[in-house]
DNA sequence: CTGTTAGCGCCTTCAT
DNA sequence: ATGAAGGCGCTAACAG
């Protein structure tokens, strides 16, 4: 668009008479070729060469109700714990004819809520949320555009469609059970304040069975955070054992506080993340971690979406990829 | 789309019906509320709730000839490089109502022709891109389709349309410089086989003079690859002072693999990294390496688009947001 | 301020 | 295998 000033773009119009057919002849030449003879192929392929036609895809989509698109929306594009999942996902849907709509909500439920709008009035043949979609007006509105909905990275019994993601309870419940059964009674927490770390840090309390120290931080969480997250559960507790840490780069900002204080890892204070970012296994002492596989995610929720595409049924439209813990240096 | 079996989904029509109004006032009360009554705007406003209605772009573009999207092109949207960017560039846009498509090229010049080949077809308000566009094809195809294009990461004297980057063989310069001032002058190179770390090489090369022992490896670049890189180095040349990286990936496992092998940082052996990740600053020792300034590109190609988009013209369409060598304690 | 008319470029339906 | 007609949902352009 913005086709100021240049001569008015070439349609299939063009392409036609150029090739001396008629213009559903083109159409069907460039997208059914099934149906046409070679002769008219040829012709219509060479008056593309030579026209320079580039097809326009609002059109078809208008007509067709296929856009071709599928809207991912993730918190923060520049948070890396989703990129295997974009990345898969955009891979997977990219070979099969379909890009990707991004949108980031940045932890934000009312923006996730406009956001959602936006994408829904591109009528995008998919949507894929990261977590699941918190406002009701939202999950009401995607049910009635009728739009294959994939959530992730979370599971639900009640998913506004589909669902590919792990449950963050047993995690947190994971990683406690991981500290006690290594003796540490002492525990502390430093989590982020989003839905899913709050789910965590649940499941981590209840199987504690009693009250943690914890420290809470806005997302995104980073280093400098974690360090500082330290500092002030040390004030909470000073003979703090183990720290159970919301994502990664928490971990390694707790790490980074605690070897300046001193502190031996993991004798004097043990440390799990979560995500097991690419740098964890490469920290000192290495990180133990959380392991969720990310890029499955994002190859799942493109297989299920081209699946209801293609107007197959999905039968299990709850899908659980499941985490491990993966034991390192810091524990 | 997909609308499989749902009630066919309501329209403009039904909501100026309801709003008692014709079609082009509710249009009008929606996306130009200056040219409408107060009243009708609330009635439409109340339609709109009654009904649920969701507008279509898809059909509102084809006639406006405005589509509010933006197609970025990156090589790979997992390399952690690109990511500050994309956010930049996907969050000035998403305040001006411009969404993003994304699309990965791999590195791949086929590739990126075929994408960029899809994007148009999509009619982008204005596409970005990593890089220079490397076929004269589609630099042809890109003006000719009138569409505004900024290229990114690197300079060129004569840009499809606009520009915003630095230039790669001052930054390979630079470095060769440092080190030389530094007194160095056994050197090594461990670079990425694309483009701009090639010509980054280039400069590094030139202003040494003379042929520096190198180990190319395939990107994306990686820690794994960076260990390898240095042992193959090190055959080259056993008493290596200084070795120059394409990325900050490659440098943290040089790193790691000098560390490993005894080496000392950098008395033994000095590192320079490019990108200034993350990480750079929190390995031991924190990695010297170049610094750019990602969001600020990402920003200044969103606020190109912007001005072109609204009709302005752009006075200076090569915008060199430079890059500096930050110091730490690798060199 | 409001409405009517005419498409945007393509694809579906029905005929040939 | 090919074509003609109609319309997808919306918005410029012109009238009232």
């Amino acid at each position: 668009m913005s086709n100021t000033t240049g001569p008015k773009s070439v349609t299939l119009h063009d392409v036609a008479r150029e090739a001396g057919v008629s213009l559903i002849t083109a159409s069907r030449a460039l997208s059914n070729p099934g149906m046409v003879s070679e002769k008219a192929i040829a012709r219509v392929r060479q008056a593309v060469e030579a026209t320079g036609y580039i097809p326009n895809l609002l059109a078809g989509g208008l007509k067709s109700k296929r856009s071709l698109m599928v809207a991912a929306l993730v918190p923060n594009i520049a948070v890396a714990q989703f990129l295997p999942t974009v990345k898969a996902l955009t891979d997977a849907l990219d070979a099969a004819g379909y890009q990707v709509i991004l949108g980031q909500t940045g932890y934000d439920h009312a923006r996730e809520d406009a956001l959602l709008g936006t994408m829904i009035s591109r009528r995008p043949d998919g949507i894929v949320v990261t977590g699941l979609v918190h406002s009701q007006v939202s999950r009401e509105r995607l049910r009635r555009a009728g739009i294959p909905v994939v959530e992730t990275w979370d599971l639900s019994d009640r998913p506004v469609d589909m669902v590919v993601g792990f449950s963050h309870l047993k995690v947190g419940s994971a990683v406690a059970g991981y500290f006690l059964g290594k003796g540490w009674r002492r525990l502390g927490i430093a989590t982020g304040d989003d839905h899913r770390a709050s789910v965590r840090r649940e499941g981590f309390v209840s199987t504690v069975g009693h009250d943690v120290p914890t420290v809470v931080v806005p997302a995104p969480s980073s280093l400098a955070l974690g360090r500082r997250a330290l500092a002030d559960l040390l004030e909470k507790d000073p003979r703090i054992e183990a720290v159970y840490c919301s994502s990664d780069q928490l971990a390694q900002g707790v790490m980074v506080e605690a070897l300046a204080r001193g502190l031996r890892i993991p004798g004097d204070l043990a440390i799990c993340g979560f995500g097991d970012a690419d740098f964890a296994a490469h920290l000192n002492p290495s990180l133990t971690t959380v392991h969720v596989d990310g890029a499955a995610i994002g190859a799942m929720a493109a297989r299920l979406l081209l699946e209801r595409c293609r107007g197959e049924s999905v039968p299990e439209p709850v899908v659980d990829v499941g985490f491990r813990i993966v034991e390192r240096g810091s524990t």
